[in-house]
DNA sequence: CCTGAAAATCGTGAGAT
DNA sequence: ATCTCACGATTTTCAGG
């Protein structure tokens, strides 16, 4: 899909706020009201905005613990590899999956409530888990900044 | 602010689509649409849900990498440490930031169009910044999960 | 592609329980 | 606290340029 000017400044303003009305929007962009609606229309359709969700504040719903997590593999054969990513994903409390090389194979991002919640969950992504030789955790101390902004 | 059992189920629901009417949110939690609509303000004015914003497929607007980045300070005092977290959190490029403790400091996820830019942006984070000591780059192959959803 | 208006849907507040 | 209802605003569709 081709994005012009008006679609990208649409997109700015939608990853920061996606409660502006189509009306404020067409405002912030010069173009009318249904012309607002047929591109966002458009760009949900497409896949470039891929969902529109509200953010939660950890801390206020009694999950105030980030934590890092570097998890090196035993074996990276495809079909073990595949299993533990999956493991992963499927956990509520891994909020991001990275797939990466050097030092480590997968950084994860995990929100929890206490470290007595980590502790099990380790158990249950690590060690049970088969295929992991090892992991480093680390606690958020602050997260200073916590967006999927894109810079356009 | 306390949530009730129907808060956290709203929650749950717009953390995953926040474009679900009050009405669909209503006869999911078994409300009145107005009673919805009084709870989403609510939440919305105590910061339990901070923000509602689009997110974008970074991939589908020329911006297909993302980087995570340990990054070592050279001295730890106080008013050093917040000038290098402005920079950081101030970077458009960077989505997430977060401080740690043990073998690195700061720990940044950062979403670039091609490696060209992300040595730019090395040079002005880090090498011009004074006060690194050093970082760590990694590229990542798949970024399997991306949310910030709490587990509730 | 756009605009502008009509139609349908939605969000919001008042009043009652 | 909740619900129902009604009003105003918004979204969405459609005709015409």
């Amino acid at each position: 899909m081709h994005l012009d000017a008006y679609d990208l400044k649409l997109l700015r303003l939608l990853q920061v706020d996606s409660k502006l009305t189509q009306r404020q929007l067409s405002e912030s962009v010069n173009l009318s009201p249904s012309a607002v609606n047929r591109r966002i229309a458009a760009m949900e359709g497409a896949g470039v905005i891929t969902s529109t969700v509200a953010v939660v504040d950890p801390a206020l719903v009694n999950r105030p613990i980030t934590i890092l997590v570097e998890v090196k593999l035993e074996n990276e054969r495809l079909d073990l590899f595949d299993a533990v990513k999956k493991r992963f994903v499927d956990c509520p409390q891994v909020q991001q999956v990275y797939y990466v090389t050097g030092d480590f194979d997968f950084m994860l991002i995990m929100n929890v409530k206490d470290m007595t919640e980590y502790e099990q969950l380790t158990r249950e992504l690590f060690f049970d888990s088969g295929n992991i030789k090892g992991f480093k955790t680390y606690v958020a101390m602050q997260r200073s900044k916590a967006t999927f902004n894109v810079p356009i």
